[in-house]
DNA sequence: GTATTTGCAAATGATTTGCAGTGCT
DNA sequence: AGCACTGCAAATCATTTGCAAATAC
């Protein structure tokens, strides 16, 4: 909770009950898309309307507490703003793993005559228990 | 032209106008979203609508013809399918092009238990164009 | 106290659907 | 000829907006 009121505080937005309990939505589900929020939120405060997720969803990304995941075919999905990471994501079971980039990894997208600022990195395949299932 | 033709039915689809103009304005741009493909092909074709351009763009990624990009907070970008790629995206002018992925990063792409499939790897800064201007 | 934020309902925009007619093979 | 495809209009779904009441600081 706390932590949450001064994420919010530190990048100029004011604490309200409604993005807290977004952003506590979002960092227990690690990658979530907004009609998900909405049903985690109501729970707690029913009357929490969709568009104000919506109003809030734009605000916090251009105030960097949150990042969009693009996803092929499916609505966005929301993560909280982290280290630069990339997405290990199960085409068997949806669920999205973060793992580092590795040094050598980012030594390899240097490329000529393009001045690199930032990197998205999904890799889609099975995760351990999908291919164990398998 | 021949060549989309039998794009398509190499694929299973039959080869209609509507079709093979689509995947001339994608072949054309490189990446372009729905609306501009429809701006593109109504000036040949101006009967064509755009709810046949939905109805092909949905076949056509099922048959493995187009593949979409997904971009943070703006439409889908639709490419011809080809050899693993991946995009320079250029946040001045917004002009993306496709470089080959090296070996290298291909290796540092393993990662401990997960069976990689199939990546997408977008890179976001200047291209050499926007550079110089700046 | 003041400016921002919320929640509702309405407006807009994007995408999908149903169906009669047309065109590919 | 037969089935798949198209174009239109209507339906549905997603997102945004306007505004009065509520809340953060």
């Amino acid at each position: 909770m706390t932590n949450y009121i001064s994420l919010l505080k530190e990048n100029d937005l004011k604490a309200t009950i409604q993005r807290t309990s977004i952003l506590a939505s979002i960092d227990d589900a690690g990658h979530i898309n907004i009609d998900d929020i909405y049903d985690n939120v109501k729970k707690q405060y029913p009357t929490l309307s969709l568009a104000t997720i919506y109003k809030n969803i734009i605000v916090m990304q251009e105030n960097n507490v949150i990042v969009e995941v693009p996803m092929n075919g499916e609505k966005s999905k929301y993560e909280l703003k982290k280290d630069e990471h990339m997405h290990l994501i199960c085409q068997e079971c949806g669920h999205i793993k973060d793992t580092k980039i590795t040094s050598e990894t980012k030594e390899a997208l240097i490329i000529e005559n393009f001045q690199l600022k930032s990197s998205q990195i999904n890799l889609f395949g099975l995760c351990e228990k999908c291919q164990s299932k398998a």
